[in-house]
DNA sequence: GCCGTTTTCGGCCCGACTGTTTTCAGTCG
């Protein structure tokens, strides 16, 4: 459990008189935050949260570049007023308009203001519903459970999330985070190679700690100059070869050394998760010990030595990779390759920011088959829900652009909602036809369990339902999916001749891995779905397949890895 | 407060539903 106020311990030799990215951001965020507490312009209180994120991210140190003069507006987000804000901070240690705002707002705001990811307004409505005024009192109340049970889920992660000191990323934001880490690794501190490991390489959708294997002949130079990362990044620990980094972004980056001839050893220790090591262990022997057997300048000799079959990361879980390695029945995971084409892609009929053509031609750009227009369905408003009669004149406009021929079948269907009683969206007479249909709840999240679970079997009782949308709903970061009864739900599906889908958005990556495992092992094929509401996104597969290999999907288990004659033969109840 | 090749001003989703904080803020994609 993070602590509230948590002193990093700084060796002497820390540049302390630099202010860090993360001060600067946090100054930042502080201004937003009591900006917004005033009810000022919300677009400038999103322009100062953009701001701080922006300086979060850079690897550069502001502090320096304010000293040397740079142009800050060079960076997206920051213009003239943040940047003489950012100056003012950095040359002065201070911003006098944060100080100001902080001595006329009410004591209770300004002790938020401590915690510059917290949401005023929000917390302000806890104080007022619990009758507490400090913000000691919110920790009990979230570590006792009251804020989720009379606020809601949402607020309480948001509270979690703004009290604790480390700050989980989702996967993609690390991809950004991993580069420019690797970059400063490699042409800043001249280590001789430099790869990432850990939860980012075994693909996990929720990073909290960003590793690196290291191969340097000076690691104490190596952590002087990662101390001065983004102006000064705190060091948490350190040993010989081993330190530990708090990142402006809120992570932790662990920098181990490994040496050339033992470099693939190293991979295995630092990127299986602890159960893998301990099952591989059981086949291998002591890890620590392997270094007097070596060497082993890669993964392969080591897996080799010891009758191995190579481990992908993303199976390092400690599931039964180790024991399938020996007998060599390991799956053949899944690639992006192996994709023929797209099952859940909406267009300017309903949310999306490209047309049904230019949605097309971007699917045959990227060497599909197929791709299937599922705009949302009328009940969903909020997102352009298409109403009946134009989903009818949508059929027959895909009829005629596939009539042309563009080199990609375009599938007609939908994102058809599932309404709060189990009922879906459109009358059976217009799903008929489509070629088939994704179907997903987006209302009433919070019926309880038993209630959601029968609302989705009921639906999977119609026979036009053919693979269920983001089953859970999560939000990684942001919600907890609603709660259904998993097990009930894949044996409906087998028996009924229901799909899941991954949902590839990198906030969702839903069903889980776990659950997709799950799925696999009932015999259901899983459509891997980016949910494209442009053009951009559908490079997003790649998180979908990511999660699909941690469950252990082969290709045969993908169902847009088929042609689409056979997948309309599945599509028919 | 930031941004821009249709814009240097007027945008920056948004609209219906939910639920209990009884009058509107939070939420869904």
């Amino acid at each position: 459990m993070a602590k509230d106020t948590q002193t990093w311990a700084i060796p002497p030799s820390a540049p302390s008189a630099i202010l860090s990215n993360a001060d600067i951001a946090d100054r930042l965020a502080s201004l937003a935050q009591l900006l917004s507490a005033q009810k000022e312009n919300p677009y400038k209180v999103k322009a100062y949260q953009r701001a701080a994120a922006k300086v979060r991210t850079l690897s550069e140190s502001i502090d320096e570049l304010v000293r040397s003069d740079s142009d800050l507006t060079q960076y997206a987000g920051i213009g003239g007023a943040i940047s003489s804000a950012i100056r003012e901070i950095v040359l002065t240690g201070t911003l006098g308009k944060l100080e100001k705002l902080r001595s006329d707002v009410s004591p209770e705001i300004a002790a938020i203001s401590a915690y510059p990811r917290l949401d005023p307004k929000r917390v302000l409505r806890i104080y007022k519903k619990l009758n507490i005024s400090t913000v000691e009192a919110l920790r009990n109340h979230l570590e006792n459970g009251d804020i989720e049970k009379q606020l809601g889920s949402r607020i309480a992660q948001h509270i979690r999330q703004g009290l604790t000191e480390t700050h989980a990323i989702l996967l993609y934001r690390a991809d950004d985070l991993r580069e420019v880490v690797e970059d400063f690794l490699i042409e800043r501190c001249r280590v001789k190679k430099a790869e990432a490991v850990g939860d980012y390489r075994r693909r996990v959708e929720v990073i909290e700690e960003l590793n690196f294997i290291v191969e340097t002949d000076d690691f104490p130079a190596l952590v002087w100059k990662l101390e001065r990362y983004g102006g000064r990044t705190p060091l948490v620990t350190s040993s010989d070869d081993e330190a530990v980094f708090a990142l402006s972004s809120g992570i932790l980056l662990r920098i181990e050394r490994a040496r050339k001839n033992t470099w693939g050893l190293s991979l295995v220790e630092c990127t299986g998760s602890k159960a893998h090591l301990r099952k591989l262990t059981s086949a291998t022997g002591d890890l620590k010990s392997l270094k007097m057997l070596g060497p082993f300048p890669s993964e392969e000799a080591l897996y080799e030595k010891f009758g191995l079959a190579f481990i992908e990361p993303e199976l390092r879980e400690g599931h039964d990779e180790v024991q399938r390695s020996l007998q060599g029945t390991l799956p053949v995971l899944v690639t992006v390759s192996d994709i023929r084409g797209e099952l859940h892609a909406h267009s300017t009929s309903s949310d999306g920011a490209h047309s049904i053509e230019q949605m097309a031609a971007a699917a045959k750009k990227k060497g599909y088959d197929y791709i299937g227009i599922t705009d949302h369905s009328q009940s969903l408003k909020i997102a352009g829900g298409v109403p009946a009669e134009d989903l009818w004149k949508q059929i027959r406009l895909i009829d005629k652009l596939n009539e042309r021929g563009r080199g990609i079948r375009i599938l007609k269907s939908a994102e058809v909602d599932i309404l709060p009683d189990g009922a879906l969206d459109y009358p059976d007479e217009l799903l008929r036809q489509l070629d088939y249909t994704v179907c997903s709840i987006h209302s009433r999240f919070a019926l309880g369990k038993a209630a959601q679970t029968e609302r989705i079997l009921r639906a999977m009782d119609n026979r036009y339902l053919n693979i269920l949308g983001h089953a859970t709903g999560r939000l990684l970061l942001k919600r907890p999916g609603y709660e259904i009864d998993i097990e009930r739900v894949i044996e409906h599906a087998r028996q009924a001749g229901c799909f899941f889908e991954i949902n590839s958005s990198p906030d969702r990556l839903d069903l889980s891995a776990e659950n997709a495992r799950r799925a696999a092992a009932s015999g259901i094929k899983i459509a891997v779905s980016t949910d494209a509401h442009s053009t951009y996104e559908f490079d997003l597969i790649r998180y979908g397949i990511d999660q699909a290999r941690r469950a252990g999907l082969e290709k045969s288990d993908v169902l847009n890895c088929l042609h689409w004659v056979r997948l309309q033969r599945l599509f028919r109840r």
